[in-house]
RNA sequence: GCCGAUGUAGCUCAGUUGGUCAGAGCAGCUGAUUUGUAAUCAGCAGGCCGUGGGUUCGACUCCCUCCAUCGGCUCCA
């Protein structure tokens, strides 16, 4: 017998030899039939693997994430099969799983294709096999069988993995015909699959890297019921609705123009104030943290990104320089800001009494990104940063650093962005090369952020790989409506530019001393924060950021005067409004200013009119009644007070 | 940049095996209507069927080039 320790503290006994099953069998059978892993002290076996002694056991149900891994990973073992059966010889490298679904990398046979036509029958043939109710049986081989089995196979990817395995790690997973190389888990069986969907396919690099040979993605998802597939696709379908860029349409906030060029994105009147806005609302912020505006030139000479590192790094892969007719000079559409402001602080001398400086500009940059990455507003090739570069002495560091994570916090609450994450980018652990800096300045400016962020008591991930080439970041990940995570927020400690650029101070000493560089931009830029704002919001913006705050709706066009004027009174209690006096039918001018996310719609006619009043909708709610101009206004006001209180920082 | 898909009116989409197939709804314009909380009615106008080439007696439809967009990969100062 052995003893089973449950997660509440619940110790049973049982024989030797019991599986997860056995135990969720022995609580209910319900629970029995939706376990599909278990955790076993501290690693997530299959549900059906024998514990043969004392263990602390957790038993997961699809509805679990480790329980989501071992049924999308195990739907990836069916799917390769299925690819098997319908591409002899074909080759497989990984299949994971991933948020939502799975996918597998092959090689496909010579000549073979995979479209989307083909999914239809991939799905059927993976739900066939799931039908045979085939267990996953798990094997431990040696490393010299794992090479023999696929060595006969003519698998060079698998090939590739085991030889990278230590012997005496290695296990095979079979189900039905097909054995797969596997650390596991999986579910008992293929029965527990019950939909499946091909969702897309894709290239992909075989090992992430460019230039490795493209493997063809195959992105699938699998649930146990039929139904939670159905709300799956529905749900998918409502995500993409929120599509910044479907909105940034409806809504008319931006355009794109293939005239213009590709990644060039143009801010359309309504989307220009939107923006506009929030560029105010944190030059208010940033004036009350001691930022000052500096301005600078959309070009500058090739030397200064030469000085900087940026032309070394990245001027095969940029625009192209400005010629002029003078020989020789050559000019550089600005890809960053940060130069130029070093050249500011250089202007003249500086004194430690005068640290730290902080220099803020919305400085437009141009970055030749790769045709294939533009997206929406998320990732264009002409974008504005809320860029601003802090000098300070290095003993200020710390609590310049803080600051500026009071900022980015400050403004992620006002803007109900509730659901980021806090990323440290470091270097490459293998790779230095890509980075310029002393080893030193590296490890002084990664460990200050890692000191920032513990004394915040934030919880933070490290990516390795991640950081600047110039240095460490602190990045603040948004996801976007269909959950792909973007960068917003960002704060870097840079101690290389200051010294590229030969930047100093006259300390108490009478000496000259080098200040330390933060680079920070809350929203990021201005371009994808907008863009996850809409995402966000659906289009739904606060009341003190969207660009018409109310619409007046006359009943009919008898009362477009008294409109005009309800509209003017509330214009002069500073409310963003406008009269919709096309001759339409109530109803009508109520759906398209619904449509048109306008928080307030204002319906006046006769009853009105006489009683010097206004009924007063709002958008997504309905009708609040009939009040005064005067008390609607004192509404709005305080609607608004409650969310922009600068003093709560 | 790479893999795959898509590209018909301002928007959303029809268009059968290549042969009166250039269509609809919304938006727009004109007129009627003067409207009470999510689509009033009628008429009109609107398209190098993304671009350039090819196959064919004939191409929106088949093939190729390029451009743009979408989903990923790689990249992201």
């Amino acid at each position: 017998m052995i003893n089973i320790t449950f997660p509440d503290g619940a110790i049973k006994s049982y024989e030797s030899g019991v599986t997860g099953l056995d135990i969720a069998q022995s609580i209910s059978h319900k629970l029995a039939k939706e376990v599909v892993s278990v955790k076993v002290d501290d690693q997530v076996w299959d549900a059906h693997r024998p514990i043969v002694k004392d263990a602390k056991i957790q038993l997961f149900t699809f509805d679990d994430r480790e329980g989501k891994d071992a049924f999308w990973h195990s739907s990836a073992h069916i799917m390769a099969e299925a690819l098997e059966f319908f591409y002899p010889g074909i080759k497989l490298g990984i299949g994971p799983t991933v948020e939502n679904g799975f996918y597998y990398d092959v090689d496909l046979p010579e000549g073979a294709t995979l479209t989307d036509a083909d999914f239809k029958k991939i799905e059927d043939k993976i739900l066939e096999l799931s039908r045979q109710n085939n267990p996953f049986i798990r094997t431990e081989v040696s490393k010299e069988q794992a090479l023999k089995t696929f060595t006969d196979k003519g698998d060079e990817y698998k090939l590739e993995l085991i030889k990278d395995l230590e012997d005496g790690t290695i296990t095979f997973y079979q189900q039905g015909q097909f054995t797969d190389l596997c650390r596991g888990p999986h579910i008992p069986n293929t029965a527990y699959i019950k939909a499946a969907k091909i969702l897309n396919i894709a290239g992909a690099y075989w090992r992430g890297n460019e230039k490795n040979k493209q493997l063809t993605r195959v992105y699938g998802i699998t649930f146990p019921k039929q139904k939670m597939l159905s709300e799956y696709l529905e749900q998918l379908e409502e995500a993409k609705k929120r599509d910044h860029r479907k909105l940034g349409k409806e809504l008319d906030l931006f355009t794109f123009s293939s005239r213009v060029g590709m990644g060039l994105p143009m801010w359309m009147p309504r989307g220009a104030q939107l923006r506009e806005r929030l560029e105010n609302f944190l030059k208010k912020v940033q004036k009350d943290f001691g930022y000052l505006p500096v301005i600078t030139p959309h070009i500058g000479n090739k030397d200064l990104y030469v000085t900087s590192g940026h032309y070394a790094k990245y001027g095969a892969d940029s625009f192209q320089a400005i010629h002029t007719p003078q020989e020789g000079e050559e000019y550089l559409l600005k890809p960053m800001n940060c130069p130029h402001h070093c050249e500011i602080f250089k202007a003249r001398p500086r004194s430690y009494k005068d640290l730290p400086i902080r220099f803020a500009e919305f400085g437009t940059v141009y970055r030749y990104e790769q045709s294939g990455e533009l997206h929406g507003l998320t990732r264009v090739r002409g974008f504005t940063q809320d860029d601003a570069h802090i000098f300070c002495r290095p003993d200020q560091l710390k609590e310049e650093f803080l600051k500026v994570m009071d900022i980015v916090l400050y403004i992620f609450r006002v803007l109900k962005f509730e659901d980021f994450s806090t990323q440290i980018s470091l270097r490459d652990k293998d790779d230095r090369s890509k980075y310029i800096g002393s080893e030193e300045n590296w490890e002084k400016a990664e460990s200050a952020i890692v000191e920032a962020v513990n004394e915040k008591g934030i919880e933070a991930v490290a990516e390795y790989g991640e950081a600047a080439f110039y240095g460490p970041k602190l990045d603040f990940m948004v996801k976007d409506a269909l959950g792909r995570k973007w960068q917003l927020g960002t704060i870097q400690v840079d101690y290389n530019l200051p010294e590229r650029f030969e930047l100093e101070y006259k300390g108490a000493d009478n000496s000259m001393h080098r200040p330390v560089m933060i680079h920070r931009a809350p929203f990021g830029s201005m371009e994808r924060f907008v863009a996850v704002l809409i995402e966000h919001t659906a289009g739904k913006f606060p009341l003190w950021l969207t660009p018409e705050q109310c619409v007046v709706l006359p009943i009919s066009e008898k009362y477009n005067e008294y409109a005009k004027k309800v509209s003017n009174l509330l214009e002069n209690y500073d409310i963003r409004s406008f009269v919709d006096e096309r001759n339409e039918k109530i109803g009508k001018k109520i759906r398209d200013n619904e449509l048109m996310r306008i928080p307030y719609l204002i319906i006046v006619g006769e009853k009105e009119e006489n009683d010097q009043t206004i009924a007063v909708r709002k958008q997504g709610e309905g009708d609040l009644g009939v009040m005064s101009a005067e008390s609607f206004a004192k509404m709005v006001q305080e609607e608004i007070d409650k969310v922009l209180v600068f003093n709560q920082i």
